[in-house]
RNA sequence: CGGAGUGUGGUGCAACGGUAGCAUAUCUGCUUUGGGAGCAGACGAUUCGAGUUCAAAUCUCGGCACUCCGACCA
């Protein structure tokens, strides 16, 4: 797109409000806007990163078996109260309201309930199992305190994929297919080195839970990392058992800062059993389902790439994830760099290579600077210079050198990294 | 929820209880054009409410908002 077209403004400064390093660049590149402590807007730019993530993370679903769907975020008092989870001493980051008449309404902040409750309607046999069912929806929660920018807000985006099945076995091989599903996805948006399968608790549906840690000092979490079988554990469960159940020895681990992107649950039958979600079997008996419920939170993936992934410059997107895949800056803007710009930008396109074309009537220097600070994989530069050379000037955002080369190069160049 | 701190033009900062100032952004004009240009002019602000005082951005109390540390965190 052309850039004098995007309504977002970069800015120099960071609002002062904003000390995490993610919100401060994604403010500072017109990539989101702060609403309030923990609430935060998309912007066209950020918009479109967070849809790439959550298109990986779709592709990687639909891999695995998952159907799409999108629950409703108002539930019904009575769903949550079969479970006890109703009760604000139960879940005390309800966001809750009322209708006009006075019933009482919660905003979701899962989708256990009601999705077993409405499954009920569509499993009644061991011939409906397995399924899966996915979500990205925004889930509430009313945290005690906000913080860190976008990487721990009340309200949010969260990827939820439930699954449905009739025997442990066939649960457990999917809890598996899933785990490796996302570490795929992980390994997609770039942070699949620093990311670790990390051992954690299980709350009160089963003993452990798999959490997926990326180190940062952003992190809240302290994990303890196996580097030899590239595994963790989560400082809850780092306790003789925990150690037992991984084997490894306290002394080979080392502790890092972490944030949790991703979490995998085996709920068992805790909520079926509850909400009276069951199966006719083989034999004829009726039995409960097995779930397990499988959460990434996209927006919380997106500011973590950029605490990893940035300078004093601004932000360096991942390819996979980046707004766009190339930067095309015209300067200074006359006739003739007009002429050359809009060209490549159109053969760009043509060719399906995603460009933002700044074709804004700015200095140089306020354009390498935007660019920095927008973090476009590619940046090129049409000049008189360039013309005059026939060659452009392509320059890598994450390593900064500058290379010439022509267009027919280039868009090989671009097809290749996708 | 406990503790600490901060609220001033769009943004970032300043102002002893006594004329609210600077930078940047924005607008106009001229000059400039490969790393946030120059000159001239213009627009624009004290979080809300009470109190103290001749006088409050400044002191006191309360509300609201935000940040940080901690607790909490399917």
């Amino acid at each position: 797109m052309r850039q004098s077209q995007l309504f977002s403004k970069t800015r120099r400064e960071a609002p002062k409000d904003e000390v995490a390093k993610n919100a401060e660049l994604l403010i500072r590149g017109g990539y989101i806007h702060k609403e309030m402590a923990g609430v935060y807007s998309f912007l066209p730019l950020g918009l479109i990163v967070l849809n790439k993530i959550i298109q990986i993370i779709r592709e990687e679903m639909n891999e695995i078996g998952g159907e799409e769907i999108l629950l409703a975020s108002l539930q019904q008092k009575d769903t949550w109260q079969t479970t006890d989870r109703w009760d604000d001493k139960k879940v005390d980051n309800w966001f809750k309201t009322k209708l006009k008449n006075d019933t009482e309404l919660g905003l979701g902040f899962t989708h256990e309930e009601p999705l077993t409750a409405l499954m009920r309607e569509h499993i009644r046999s061991y011939k409906d199992l397995p399924r899966y069912a996915y979500q990205f929806q925004t889930k509430f929660r009313n945290e005690t305190r906000a913080k860190s920018g976008i990487m721990r807000s009340r309200e949010f985006i969260m990827k939820d994929l439930y699954s449905f099945s009739k025997s442990q076995k066939e649960h457990d091989e999917f809890y598996e297919k899933a785990k490796e599903s996302y570490i795929t996805i992980f390994q997609r948006i770039g942070i699949g080195e620093k990311t670790y399968v990390t051992f954690a608790s299980g709350g009160s549906f089963s003993k452990f839970s798999h959490e997926f840690q990326t180190i940062t000092d952003a992190g809240e979490d302290i994990i303890y990392i196996s580097d030899e079988k590239k595994i963790a554990l989560n400082k809850e469960v780092m306790n003789d058992e925990g150690l037992a159940a991984v084997g490894v020895k306290k002394e080979d681990l080392r502790e890092a800062k972490a944030v949790e992107v991703g979490n995998i649950f085996s709920l068992g039958t805790r909520f079926s059993e509850a909400i009276g979600l069951t199966y006719v079997a083989l034999d004829g008996s009726k039995k409960p389902v097995i779930m397990g419920s499988y959460g990434i939170g996209p927006a919380r993936l997106m500011g973590t790439v950029v605490e990893l992934f940035s300078d004093d410059a601004g932000i360096v997107w991942p390819k996979s994830i980046a707004p766009f895949d190339i930067h095309l800056i015209e300067v200074p803007c006359d006739e003739s760099t007009n002429k050359a710009a809009t060209k490549l930008y159109e053969n760009l396109k043509k060719a399906g290579v995603s460009v933002l074309y700044d074709d804004r009537d700015a200095r140089a220097g306020e354009k390498f600077s935007d660019s920095d600070l927008i973090g476009i994989p590619t940046r090129i530069v049409i000049s008189k210079k360039t013309i005059e050379e026939g060659m452009l000037e392509v320059k890598s955002r994450a390593k900064g050198h500058v290379t010439k080369m022509t267009e027919s190069q280039l868009v090989a160049s671009i097809k290749k990294a996708q």
